[in-house]
DNA sequence: CCGCGATCCTGGGGGC
DNA sequence: TGCCCCCAGGATCGCG
């Protein structure tokens, strides 16, 4: 599920109940998530103050005092929902549910719960000190929002592969946060067929990537990301970039540029979604 | 090293 | 209503 813009619209859902916060009680109701929780994970966490969260790609990073981090990647269809914000919002403590994996009471009575269904969601801890090192991070590339990312470091990831330009932009290691929604919409943006070589990507196509990407980036995240299945905000509230999607699911569907017939072509087990006509 | 298919897991939607 | 097949926002692993 989560691409860069939804994990952003998590993390600063998150903050305001998470950051400066003690964790009064934390359970794991199911340890086997991707990997299993690390050791003692509950008892780590139990009595913990959240000195800040922060988000690296697609991951969350919560710092805690006690110089360890919570490290929480949400796969394809994790949430992290709040609750119990208190009688005046109409609002107890939810009861844990099916594939609710992870609980948190929080002081003040906010309750954050980890939902799961698929379960390729993951959580670690890890020292906070050199935690970029730890090796869920440790190969991610730049940020796309970020000053080390533009179009001389797109570029030379691109040369020389023989792989499609999806291909290249779906690996977190060209640049991390990206995943088939928003690689298929900068792709569309810049003018660029997802079946391109990346190698065969010209410098002027790179520079127009770079800007399409942190364009739809910066739009998604202020929609509050695209709720599509699973994505929710941590209120429960929806995201609504979907409904600016240009291709992406629009197969069949009129062009918005060229009025042409957006295209589906599936490359390494994902779904492109294209525009032949001016997708060159 | 590189590219790609298979794989983990569950649920939703469409077709019959 | 029920069943079956396909599809899904991710990322790792192993093979050729």
């Amino acid at each position: 599920m989560p691409e860069l813009p939804e994990v952003e619209t998590v993390r600063r859902g998150l903050e305001p109940v998470l950051a400066g916060r003690v964790i009064l009680r934390a359970e794991a109701r199911r340890p086997d998530l991707r990997w299993p929780l690390p050791a003692r994970f509950a008892a780590r966490l139990t009595g913990a103050r959240v000195l800040g969260l922060r988000r690296r790609s697609k991951y969350l990073l919560a710092d805690l005092d006690r110089g360890e981090t919570l490290i929480v990647h949400l796969g394809m269809s994790g949430r992290m929902l709040v609750s119990g914000l208190g009688p005046a919002l109409g609002d107890a403590p939810a009861a844990p549910g099916r594939h609710d994996h992870v609980v948190l009471d929080v002081e003040g009575g906010a309750r954050v719960i980890f939902n799961d269904a698929r379960r390729f969601g993951a959580m670690d801890l890890a020292p906070t000190a050199g935690v970029e090192a730890h090796r869920l991070l440790a190969g991610l590339g730049p940020e796309p929002l970020g000053n080390r990312f533009g179009a001389a470091v797109l570029a030379g990831a691109l040369s020389g592969r023989a792989a499609p330009v999806k291909a290249v932009l779906l690996d977190q290691r060209a640049v991390a946060g990206l995943g088939n929604i928003y690689v298929c919409e900068a792709l569309w943006r810049a003018g660029v067929s997802p079946l391109r070589l990346g190698g065969e990507v010209t410098a002027a196509e790179a520079e127009r990537l770079v800007v399409a990407i942190r364009d739809v980036l910066v739009e998604a995240i202020a929609a509050g990301g695209s709720s599509l299945r699973d994505h929710r905000r941590p209120d429960g509230e929806l995201g609504y970039f979907q409904h600016s999607f240009a291709v992406y699911g629009r197969e069949g569907e009129p062009c918005r540029r060229c009025g042409g017939e957006v295209a589906r072509v599936v490359q390494s087990g994902r779904s492109s979604f294209w525009c032949p006509a001016c997708q060159g």
